[in-house]
DNA sequence: CTTTGACTTTTTAAACAAAATAGTCAGATA
DNA sequence: TATCTGACTATTTTGTTTAAAAAGTCAAAG
């Protein structure tokens, strides 16, 4: 009876402190993700976002081990939306052409946030955080995978022609990658500004266009053939 | 008749010593060319070039006024060995895409070798003297010159379709040099392996292809039309 | 279970000294 | 006169020490 009892207590319990410790976490992790926003991983101090949020350092310690831990969550977050993001809008589209424009352009924004969370110089990169290359080497998995389906989906319909999708996949990403960064050389600040904002989506997306005219000239040089 | 006599004089001095510090200057830069090629600028003191060629570091200071003119002077030759090389070989050709194809080629190589002339760590490339960058522009600004004429020579015989050549010109320049440091970022070392210089090679390929086959896309669509 | 103040450890920053290297120059040499 | 050099100065880089800041720990309390 006594054992039923305290069973019963704790079912209780669970069931009214469970959420709140999560409700905690996820205000952590606001309070974390407006820092890194604002001042980038570097210029945030655990002891600001505990003052933020009026809590002891110590506190946060409680939930997350270290300061790594805890910012690998915000940009976890920002990651798993990102994925979401991109499955929902895809499975709204029927071309795969149209998908890959659809990936680019929901890519970028993500790319975007992330150049304010991280907020490192580019000439500073060698000091990142080993857990940011991490995420962006998961990130382009996530990316790649995607761009495979929808390659094999575009090869199927009879609009592309390549033979590997998984190597096309990399080489795409690569591509874009590398134009971002070409990009963020030119800027002298760390952020962008809405110009420079502009271009780079506007080179990202005359690339990708010659990108999936490139696979569908393969195509129609066959069939010509 | 005295000052005929001086000038007399002076004209046989120079025709006799002119060739000479000619040859002592091709003589040093080959010197200069060498240890920047091994150990690249930072760890390349004047004194050593000076040491190799069994010269004080003075004299050096008498052919060129600083270190950053000698390994100018070092990099322009080669740069222009890559100017002559790239008119030569283009010339020889008739169709756009071939001659873009060896453009790439050509481009590659001269990328190898400032690889190894400047052998500065990605990491370390905010610290790279101001004249390294203005020479990456100077190049960038030939290759997308001639990138132009090809393109709108493409464009006139028939086979590409775009609207402005000066734009993809820099839009594929900038897709190049950006493959191009995405393969670095993979390297450890600062030396690429061979396996590594093929891979990217091939990268830089397999982009090309799809480029020049998206710009006949264009074309073949609208004469479809 | 959660929170905290007080604590230790590690990392970063500043200040200074020492070493290495770039760059100068008066005078020698041919 | 053009070229070269040893001996110099100036500048940059590197190393060292110390102080400050921030990360991270923990016993004790609510």
């Amino acid at each position: 009876m006594l054992i039923e009892d305290n069973y019963q207590q704790q079912i209780d319990k669970t069931a009214v402190t469970t959420p709140e410790p999560e409700r905690k976490v996820d205000f952590i992790l606001k309070a974390a993700q407006k820092r890194l926003g604002l001042y980038g991983y570097e210029k945030t101090t655990m002891q600001e976002i505990a003052d933020d949020i009026c809590m002891s350092k110590a506190s946060l310690y409680y939930y997350y081990p270290d300061k790594d831990s805890l910012f690998r969550a915000v940009i976890e977050n920002e990651q798993k939306e990102f994925s979401l993001e991109l499955e929902k809008r895809i499975a709204e589209l029927t071309e795969a052409d149209t998908m890959i424009m659809e990936l680019v352009d929901i890519r970028h924004t993500l790319f975007r946030k992330f150049l304010n969370l991280s907020k490192f110089r580019l000439s500073d990169e060698y000091k990142a955080k080993p857990f940011l290359n991490e995420l962006y080497i998961n990130i382009r998995s996530i990316e790649t995978e995607i761009l495979t389906t929808v390659l094999n989906k575009g090869k199927i319909s009879g609009i592309f022609q390549f033979d590997d999708a998984t190597e096309l996949a990399h080489l795409f990403s690569d591509l874009l990658q590398g134009l971002r960064i070409m990009e963020m050389k030119r800027m002298t600040r760390l952020e962008m500004t809405e110009t420079e904002n502009d271009h780079l989506i506007k080179v990202l997306r005359e690339a990708t266009t010659l990108f999936i005219n490139g696979l569908k000239y393969n195509k129609l040089q066959l069939t010509i053939k």
